[in-house]
DNA sequence: TTGTATCTGTTGATTTATCAACAAAAACCA
DNA sequence: TGGTTTTTGTTGATAAATCAACAGATACAA
């Protein structure tokens, strides 16, 4: 691709995270998005049709960079998942401003439902090649823990990170080894 | 000016100085400045000939703004003056590392020279309008302030400016006024 | 309500940056 | 030394960003 593409974008996503962080999304308009970046307005519509589409696709290109680091190895052995989650959880803390400022940024409510559906997306995957949990219902195991995962995220993003991500991947493992949702 | 024009040179700028504070001038490449500002090569041979080129530039466009600053106000008065050293000093501490890299690079000897010629010149228009030392031969006044001047910059400067720019300009001051350079 | 200002989305002409390819020069190193 | 790699400076075709101008939509205040 083109540098000077991801450039323009770079900058748009900047400025946009950046205003969100200070204002409802409702509120921000292509001008104020335009002025920050430190670009043509028009050049804003060569990418996206509207901000709305802008948040959409802001939206995806971080979740798919999220799954991507989430994805365990090939050839996964329990250790190497665990070592994913804590991956995943370092991520998020690297990116903390983004996945805050989304997060409790009014006007946004289709953030939560988003990573949720791609939680479930990817734990059916997940499931289907683990082998393991052959026994129970598939659709409410993934349920269950996509929801698990999505509501503790937001906790602890929305409240500032308060423990390190070791510890949480600590706390949520013992959990998950309860449920008996892993091997022992 | 269009604004891709401005943000490329600020890109080549950047990298240009970053580079010269981990090497020599003689030893940075334009595939090297290229790489570092992450633009295309040929890019930069549309603003500059070559790299001479570019470090003459990048000197003068620092030079320019920093003598726009040094410049004391209209109907000048010595306490505006002072305010305008001081202001001065300030704004070499903002740029400390543009600065004291392009004084401590080893293949920019032309650096101090170049600053010397335009506090000359400066002192000269200074010297005409202030109507003091009337008495004085005005070129060896001319020479000797300028000097004075830039030798206590470089050593500030190459020294990671020991002390703070007020300081500084109290010495200073107090000097130019046992030598009844200025109004006591 | 009416008038004013701002924002929006689009257009076309123009400028700038990109990329790939090239030959020549310089640097390197075995 | 001779051969290889890197750097340099230039070219032309192409893609992207800019700017100014426009009309219509919204917001907002008198």
């Amino acid at each position: 691709m083109d540098r000077r593409i991801q450039k323009t974008k770079d900058a748009i996503i900047d400025a946009f995270v950046g205003l969100m962080a200070e204002k409802d999304f409702e509120k921000i308009t292509i001008n104020e998005i335009a002025d920050r970046a430190n670009i043509n307005r028009g050049t804003v519509y060569l990418h996206y049709v509207d901000k709305y589409d802008l948040l959409e696709k802001c939206i995806d290109a971080h979740l798919v960079k999220l799954f991507k680091n989430c994805m365990p190895e090939v050839n996964t052995t329990d250790f190497s998942t665990k070592a994913s989650m804590v991956r995943t959880f370092e991520y998020l803390e690297q990116h903390a401003f983004f996945y805050s400022t989304i997060f409790k940024n009014k006007g946004v409510p289709a953030f939560r439902s988003r990573l949720n559906e791609m939680a479930i997306n990817n734990l059916r995957k997940q499931i289907d090649i683990s082998g393991i949990n052959q026994n129970m219902n598939k659709e409410v195991l993934v349920q269950f823990l996509a929801s698990a995962a999505v509501g503790s995220l937001e906790w602890w993003i929305t409240n500032s990170m308060p423990y390190p991500a070791k510890d949480m991947v600590e706390q949520i493992w013992t959990l998950l080894e309860r449920v008996q949702l892993i091997h022992q």
